[in-house]
RNA sequence: GUGGGCGUAGCUCAGCUGGUAGAGCUCCGGAUUGUGGUUCCGGCGGUCGCGGGUUCGAGCCCCGUCGCUCACCCCA
């Protein structure tokens, strides 16, 4: 096995029994992002190293220790597909579109971390963004799309849950409040806890240590310090959502890892999921496209985890495609003849297949039975017969093969 | 980076206190001088992850190493 070469760690390959449940979450978020108003945008694979460092963080995980960039030319491939999306808004001048502007896409984006339940290198997330417009029903819509999606694949336990973050100098004064609380009960954290309180302060809420819950029970929430303007757009995306009947908990501690969000941070997860329970998740970054070099413009969106929406959904059998033909013969003399009549039949729009694999003729209808082919083709020193497979009744051909499998393919017989 | 679990045929796995490899599924063929499911029979397929060590002898014991996996961290 040594000289075996596999696919890199964190990676895999989508193989063919796999890949019609893949379709089919393309295919479902094709139709809810689309009917909605969001149009279709694919960016490059890799981006300016500089896109991330600017616009997802310099101080986050995934730009400070999980970022695949190349050792020359300053790039990097892309972790995460808002701000491609963002500079792509910028590039093309969509700011003197109709606002606001939304796309989707369901790209490949690559982080090198430890792989886990649900989490790869190279991963699969489709995402939504709505660009130019800080209307909170553009938050509420965008929620509302996502519990959609996820609705629709069947993504099962789920939960979601809705925070606000304001403005960053709200995050920023409240960071340093939350900061100095921590540190004056510094006796009673855990260590791991007490060494996070300059990193990541708000992470002490997830902490599973008793004496770390005992002091956050009483630490103070970002959500009252927000500004009325900031507070008074929270409650209407809330009352946008109660409107419609979807479920959530307004959660204080909800922390999301990239820097660029502000105001509405949301996270779907689910109970199928392990440790990474996150199945998507997203909120309002309204300083984003300015932080890339592009003018003052309001942004929401989110990404979800084809795979981990995979994981928390059933996966439903998805029927093979028919086979109208398959194409068979008793030596290998005959397979000149068959090999034509199949390509005849592919021409005429049929599913045809012939025999590639020098099968015995019992080998051949086995075959033709394992893929579910309507008839079969047997070409033979008496001539070709078509069988129906599945009345078992064979005719002799004459003339057209094709013209045969067309007129009988309607009905039940021939 | 740290810790737990696991590495035996393409897949799922068995292999008792060490005696030099098995099953089921899949695939191919035969039972039906050319025709599909089921059943029966046969065949293809493994330097037991890799390297050392102990032993007369290692898939099994010891050390190392690589890989996979789950978890911490973080996130989709």
């Amino acid at each position: 096995m040594s000289g075996r070469i596999q696919a890199p760690r964190g990676t895999f390959d989508v193989l063919p029994a796999q890949a019609s449940e893949r379709a089919e979450v393309e295919a479902v978020a094709r139709r809810v992002l689309e009917r909605a108003g969001y149009g279709r945008i694919e960016t490059p694979t890799f981006e300016a190293t500089e896109l991330f460092s600017r616009g997802v963080g310099e101080s986050t995980d995934v730009v400070q220790k999980e970022m695949y960039s190349f050792h020359d030319g300053g790039f990097t491939l892309r972790p995460e597909g808002t701000a491609p999306v963002c500079r792509a808004y910028v590039e093309h001048g969509m700011h003197k579109l109709p606002q606001p502007v939304r796309l989707w896409y369901l790209s490949t984006f690559f982080r090198h971390e430890a792989p886990q339940a649900g989490r790869f290198r190279q991963f699969w997330q489709v995402g939504a963004e709505a660009l130019g417009s800080d209307d909170p029903a553009i938050d509420a819509e965008s929620i509302l799309l996502l519990a959609e999606l996820l609705e629709e694949i069947g993504a099962r336990g789920l939960r979601l849950r809705l925070a606000s973050l304001g403005t960053p100098e709200t995050r920023l004064s409240y960071r340093a409040e939350l900061a100095a609380y921590l540190r004056s009960h510094e006796e009673q954290l855990s260590p791991e806890v007490r060494a996070r309180i300059a990193l990541n302060p708000l992470r002490a809420f997830d902490s599973d240590d008793p004496g770390t819950q005992a002091v956050m029970a009483n630490a103070p929430l970002l959500i009252d310090r927000l500004t009325a303007s900031d507070a008074e757009h929270f409650q209407e995306v809330r009352d946008l959502l109660d409107d419609c009947d979807l479920v959530y908990d307004v959660d204080p501690t909800l922390v999301r890892g990239l820097d660029y969000y502000s105001r509405t941070v949301f996270e779907f997860t689910s109970s199928e999921l392990g440790a990474q329970s996150g199945v998507g998740g997203g909120g309002r970054y309204d300083g984003l496209v300015e932080m890339i070099g592009g003018p003052p413009t309001p942004g929401c969106g989110w990404a979800a985890g084809v795979e981990r929406i995979l994981l928390a959904s059933d996966h439903p059998a998805v029927a093979p495609p028919p086979v109208d033909l398959f194409v068979a013969y008793s030596d290998t003399k005959y397979r000149r003849p068959a090999f034509s009549i199949a390509a005849e039949a592919r021409r005429a729009r049929l599913a045809a297949q012939v025999e590639l694999a020098g099968r015995s003729l019992k080998g051949q209808l086995k075959q033709a039975d394992r893929i579910g082919a309507r008839f079969v083709a047997i070409v033979s020193e008496d001539g070709t017969l078509l069988k129906d497979m599945e009345s078992g009744e064979q005719t002799l051909v004459q003339g057209s093969v094709v013209a045969m499998v067309l007129r009988g393919r309607g009905g039940a017989g021939l």
